[in-house]
DNA sequence: TTTATATATGAATATATGTTCATATATTTG
DNA sequence: CAAATATATGAACATATATTCATATATAAA
């Protein structure tokens, strides 16, 4: 049977899709597909996002599946758990032009 | 410079992101992924989704540029506007995998 | 062992999204 | 034209998501 229909997969789809489905955390995204890792103080200035605000949304994406975390002494550098994530967002500009 | 990271490119993305990121939606576009079109008597049933919630469904993936709408008599019928969507879900599978 | 730095967390709030229900509109058929 | 069918719309509500602010925790450095 067509799994692609199955709706349970599509509910699990979605689930991780939601959790990027916002500007700041694709900007997380295409910052992370050319710098394997980076620290939350270097994203806040490359993203110009508020220390908490970002927290939230790197937590978030993490307890979801996006991303990895590594602490370094007062550091963590998150990186992509999957890095074929990234085309996403080539996929959405794609299809966008056309 | 590097297109990839422009905030305002991110957060269109994202707004085509989220008009897709939800179970039903993501069954519509399965489903008019193998079949080039349908209208919306037979997506209820193959969907098994209440009229009305279908329809807002319908009117808002079409609203942001996801769906293509053409009346032919009494019914509407629903097609993808761009196929390439359709690799999102494989993708999102496909990063959920390994 | 106090102080500074980096990051996380929780509560409060604002905003967006999903769902339901009742009703409207368009089209066809009797 | 009245009735039936297909679909859309709007208001009300429930739930989820994003944001802010204050504060907690972990580590390092003085």
């Amino acid at each position: 049977m067509n799994q692609i229909l199955n709706p349970e997969l599509m509910e699990e789809a979605a689930y991780s899709l939601k959790a990027i489905s916002q500007g700041t955390r694709l900007c997380v995204i295409s910052l992370l597909a050319e710098q394997e890792e980076m620290n939350v103080s270097q994203m806040m200035v490359e993203l110009n996002c508020e220390q908490s605000l970002l927290s939230h949304h790197l937590t978030d994406m993490r307890a979801k599946g996006i991303l990895n975390c590594r602490r370094d002494g007062k550091n963590c550098y998150y990186s992509l758990k999957n890095k074929q994530i990234v085309q996403i967002i080539d996929c959405i500009r794609t299809c966008q032009c056309i």
